[in-house]
DNA sequence: ATATTTATTGAACGATGTTCAAGATCGCTG
DNA sequence: CAGCGATCTTGAACATCGTTCAATAAATAT
């Protein structure tokens, strides 16, 4: 019973590397069961036996895009470090670059909703929760007087704040930025938000002490 | 002649508002112009009378969102302004709140988008530009030696980063933040950036004396 | 009142995700 | 290796969409 259950891996291997190249060239909605079925050679009834339904498909994809990026965001983490703040300004950028040179597969990561019945499997939302990690880090050795829940917080709200740039900033829809003058946006917002957060924290600190 | 004319301008504003009201219960997803046209009571087919097709209903309810938004950021800029600090922390959490309470409404501007060979109309773009403008006013106080566009892109720079934290925060896809807590890390955030802004510019224009 | 122009209708079209009964294929056993 | 039961695959069919258009109804002009 190898054989058939060999076959049907590889099909469904082909599907997922299908779908994710249909939607790097056509973006999210350019993604159709029939073309798919199509391009890796079967039925597209057949697509269902390979995935439960369009929603997995997407879902599997994203998996791989959020593995690629976070093997982009370690590599920006990996080089030299100066300073934790030179490291997060290194990670933006990184995010930054990867969105811009995989925008439609970026994009699928927010653009894709579940109905609202369906939620989203566990495996996903690990993936997911996966990319702070890579925050926390510098962000621990910045306020080593902070709480693990407290950076957990802090690094999700940058994390979002440098996400809501990349966003809006790839945006065709209101003027096209360039990206060198994003990246430099970027690198220019984060450096103030993180000198804005130490800031705060040794008024605080301070406090005590007046 | 008037009287076709009367019924049929009647009819649009009907449709737009039963349009507007549809996102706000079932999102952008669960638009449908044949619900439409029962609501409305006409045919399905008189939708395309009223409106060239769902991409332009879809933009004038975007429209009144944007309207509905200026309003809300105007209110928050408009009780009285100790510091410009605080101006533009009041307005990011009216950002935030308008927002929650306009869930699907809000998430529909982000979430729609055109066929790529169909670009966005002038008036549509026309609407988004407005909203920098709240932020600009207390930015230029805050910047004075500041030129129009480096403003301009301070202004837009500071939006997204808010934006991004409301999109993420309200996102269920995560781990579920709890609105007042998402409050108080807009707040923090934002009065961290303006912080390590004047800072940073400070430095920059001590430059010259070191 | 009649003719001409215009608006409205709702059936039909093409696309799309999904299902399912029928047929093809596979794996095991005698 | 032949035959049989289980399993997989197929592609036609279904339900839903947005959208179009010839026919019908209405409104306006003469």
């Amino acid at each position: 019973m190898t054989k058939a259950l060999e076959r049907r891996e590889k099909l469904r291997v082909d599907l997922i590397q299908a779908a994710e190249q249909m939607i790097a060239e056509r973006g999210l909605a350019g993604l159709k069961t029939r073309d798919l079925a199509r391009e890796i050679g079967c039925a597209n009834g057949a697509v269902y036996n390979l995935v439960a339904d369009v929603d997995e498909l997407v879902l599997r994809v994203g998996s791989r895009t959020l593995l690629r990026l976070d093997e982009a965001l370690s590599a920006a983490e990996g080089a030299g470090a100066p300073s934790p703040q030179a490291t997060l300004i290194r990670i933006a950028i990184a995010y930054c670059d990867f969105a811009a040179e995989n925008l439609e597969l970026w994009r699928a990561l927010f653009e894709h909703r579940m109905a609202a019945d369906k939620p989203l499997p566990d495996w996903s939302i690990n993936d997911q929760l996966q990319l702070f990690r890579h925050i926390y880090q510098p962000l621990a050795a910045l306020f080593p007087e902070r709480s693990p829940e407290e950076l957990g917080i802090t690094a999700r709200s940058l994390f979002s704040a440098v996400h809501g740039m990349v966003a809006l900033g790839l945006e065709q829809k209101l003027v096209a930025v360039p990206l060198p003058a994003l990246r430099k946006e970027i690198a220019n917002l984060v450096h103030a938000m993180i000198d804005g957060l130490i800031g705060r924290a040794e008024q605080k600190g301070s406090a005590a002490a007046d």
